[in-house]
DNA sequence: TCAAAAGTGTTGTATGTACACCCATGG
DNA sequence: CCATGGGTGTACATACAACACTTTTGA
């Protein structure tokens, strides 16, 4: 648009990468790609491919997440971009720069590799490392960004059924931030929150087979929360 | 990386822009420049250009920042990537993948033309609008960012010179949230938050000629802040 | 009748807000 | 001596963390 000088055109490629994280049995889970070609063939890898010439990058990332894993037209598949990664030594054969997505899905239906991919996987976030290319660095940034949207939006509902449990949304905060809640402010605080949770009328379910059960919920709407609800301090850094 | 079908190397322009704000005078501005060339020639629009192949979208942005607006090696730029714009018809002429940075500064020099820009301004960011492309958007994109991120970050430092008042400092979060504070309230937020700001000792400077001689401060360094700096509440919008 | 999970109540502390008030400087 | 901006004190309301307690279910 301005700079038209002749390394102007020099080709890009432009690829899309997910993060895809879900809770599974209270515990963060990230979807990953067998590679089936090299560099770093047979390595873990994030699902993501090349953003094709008439559709955009969010576009993209629905197809390649269909393709590469068979999760396809995904109920509450919730999309977000993250940033864009363009050092221009971060794939080894050629300049490639790549806009990385976090995607969040509740109550994950198990996927199976397609494309490139040979072979796809739920993967406990903790034994994701080490992953191809700076696949590692967008993961973190990935997990960061997504603990951080808990605190001011309405997001930890993307990681729950349609209709869940105030105990199932304290898990999915629990499982991304490690670390235990207070279950009765937690609860105080979410029923405060205007628009986080509506609550179905008269319906409850049993957890986990045993105890009380619990009346169900639907998300609220609301796409920021007001007041937020902030993880327990991380303490202050020296500075 | 996966997906080698013969589409995935069609040619992409990969560009930066640049929301480049200020506060001035009490009121934040955003540095435009005027395009010389089609399309859109003559109208008003954020600085940015090509990404080249052998520099990263962050390079690209410092460079291009120096040679269409003459803000070469401005201390304290802050430099902060905001989100990638990739909607296949956002330019005219050809697809152009666009990685959008803001950038804050302190006390600004005066910028020039230069390069494809015909001249090059400080800009009210309320007298801004309407830009060329899709830059009104990323300029309200990136509004919203930097507010946010005043809250949670250290980041209101950079509006300010590298000794500055707390009356200076309060003026910049007035500026971007466009809401006044209540300043004994705001200054003991500020003194409150270890590591946000360090006093330089026996320090005094005058700011508006009159009244009592303020206190100087440097920033303390700290990335985020704990507690966080709420704006006041944006209310609760209706489920 | 016990364990497990949901849900309610209470209390001390911290935090935020809205002010009133004093201090230092230039005109 | 007044206007202007810096800086301190205080009182009220609210919010939050911690923990005791009750309720309802399956085994």
């Amino acid at each position: 648009m301005r700079g038209y000088d002749k390394h102007a055109y020099e080709p890009f490629a432009v690829t899309v990468d997910l993060a895809v994280l879900t809770v599974r049995a209270g515990a963060l889970h990230v979807l990953l790609v067998e590679r089936g070609q090299e560099p770093y063939a047979g390595r873990w890898a994030l699902p993501g491919g090349f953003v094709q010439p008439a559709e955009s990058a969010e576009t993209a990332a629905r197809r390649e997440l269909a393709e590469e894993t068979g999760l396809a037209d995904v109920s509450g598949l919730h999309l977000e971009q993250l940033r864009t990664y363009s050092e221009p030594e971060r794939d080894p054969r050629m300049r490639v720069v790549s806009v990385a997505f976090t995607a969040l899905l509740p109550d994950p239906p198990e996927p199976h590799g397609g494309g490139d991919a040979a072979q796809a996987r739920w993967v406990p976030y903790d034994g994701a490392r080490p992953l191809a290319f700076d696949h590692d660095r967008i993961l973190a940034d990935a997990h960061e960004r997504v603990g951080a949207r808990l605190e001011h939006t309405g997001l930890a509902t993307a990681f729950c059924p349609p209709e869940f449990t105030l105990g199932e949304l304290q898990q999915v905060y629990e499982a991304v931030w490690g670390t235990p809640l207070d279950r009765p402010n937690f609860r105080r605080k979410v029923l405060a929150t205007p628009g986080f949770v509506a609550p179905v009328a008269g319906a409850a379910r049993l957890t986990g087979g045993r105890g009380k059960p619990a009346a169900l919920y639907r998300p609220g709407g609301a796409a920021v929360l007001h007041p937020p609800l902030l993880r327990p301090s991380r303490e202050g850094r020296p500075a």
